[in-house]
DNA sequence: TTGCATACCAGACAAAAGTCTGGTATAGCA
DNA sequence: TGCTATACCAGACTTTTGTCTGGTATGCAA
């Protein structure tokens, strides 16, 4: 190989090749990085991948196999993906979820993805078929759209608080407010995330 | 170790590891399975997860390090998330990017994340604020969420086909339908999904 | 009882992958 | 010119990791 290629410019394409090697979950070993380029020593992709954690562009595991990393976590989580959720059974719901949803997120959340029925939320942005992201908290703040199990269905819902009553409107004029009992009604979590599949 | 524990209870508690691991991009090693499980052999992680590849829960890559998979890709892509995109920048605009998300995509498809602005498509859930991953395609069919440069500016909306005509409809009374010149419009591609984060 | 299955262990070997020492060629700078 | 830096190569060593052969204990069914 001619010994002079511009500099950082190998480098540049090992990196953006690591990055995308990790991001598809395998990173690559270094003796994969020097095939990929066509290197005739190992250490020149060594050279290369070292020179990138120096750099803080990668991180490594020292001595383990595909150890190289993006360094500020990409946070990625997957998160199960329930159909319905009914009376109780928040946990049993999570053990048959449907799949698998990958979300950003910072990491020590508990989240889970949930199918909407219905149009009570349309004036929100938020159409049957769609799929919210919740956080499960036991609380949440008034203005909030939450997820909350009421009778023996949950159902999603903008809240309202008004002094010690809770208040679950829709946004659809053709829907009423629910005013639930305490004892009859749990909140199972924020809504976070809207998301819309167009095609499949 | 006592030898007897339930059939196949150990086996799942393996498939859950070895499934978070590959999701967070780290496949583990049989070694690091033993471990996690304080395995006094080797051979026992091995079987595992060999009994695992046989039952069509694992594909794995013989011979390769950390070479356990999960079998029907679960295919997430990380794409580019671009703030605006202006005449004639598409590539430029990728290069530049925001930063990446994950897509769940069935692979070869090019894809990039945009930022709505505007109010045009509140009447399909599209709100300003909201991202539309969207699918580069020169072509599309009338009905179709698209996204299209028109004069020296990206659009999101609804694409009608009359006869040679093409019509680009907001979902908002309060707009009006563009119809561009051939030569002063281009495809950008398909909205294939719309999100919308509640927070952060 | 025998045979067979599951669940596990011991100890080894071989391949894969990380690491290291020492080298060459080119370019830029003092 | 010498010094330093980058980019690369050769060949070896060491650790990690995948693989293998053969073993024990338990439960179940013929």
């Amino acid at each position: 190989m001619t010994p002079f290629t511009p500099p950082g410019e190998t480098r540049e394409k090992v990196y953006r090749f690591v990055r995308r090697r990790i991001l598809e979950e395998l990173p690559p070993t270094v003796r994969e990085v020097q095939e990929a380029f066509r290197f005739k020593a190992v250490q020149t992709a060594r050279e290369h991948l070292e020179r990138l954690v120096a750099e803080g562009r990668l991180v490594k595991a020292h001595g383990k196999s595909r150890g190289y990393r993006l360094p500020q976590e990409p946070g990625t989580l997957f998160v199960p993906l329930l159909g319905r959720v009914q009376a109780g059974g928040l946990r049993a719901a999570i053990e048959e979820c449907e799949g698998y949803m990958p979300v950003q997120s910072r990491g020590s959340e508990e989240l889970f993805g949930l199918r909407v029925q219905g149009e009570s939320m349309t004036g929100a942005g938020i159409l049957p078929g769609d799929i919210v992201v919740v956080r499960q908290q036991a609380e949440a703040a008034s203005g909030d759209i939450v997820v909350a199990l009421v009778g023996d269905e949950a159902t999603i819902k903008r809240l309202r608080l008004r002094g010690n009553e809770i208040e679950l409107h829709p946004e659809n004029p053709a829907f009423a407010t629910i005013v639930p009992r305490a004892d009859e009604c749990t909140l199972l979590g924020k809504v976070v995330e809207v998301r819309r599949y167009l095609e499949g």
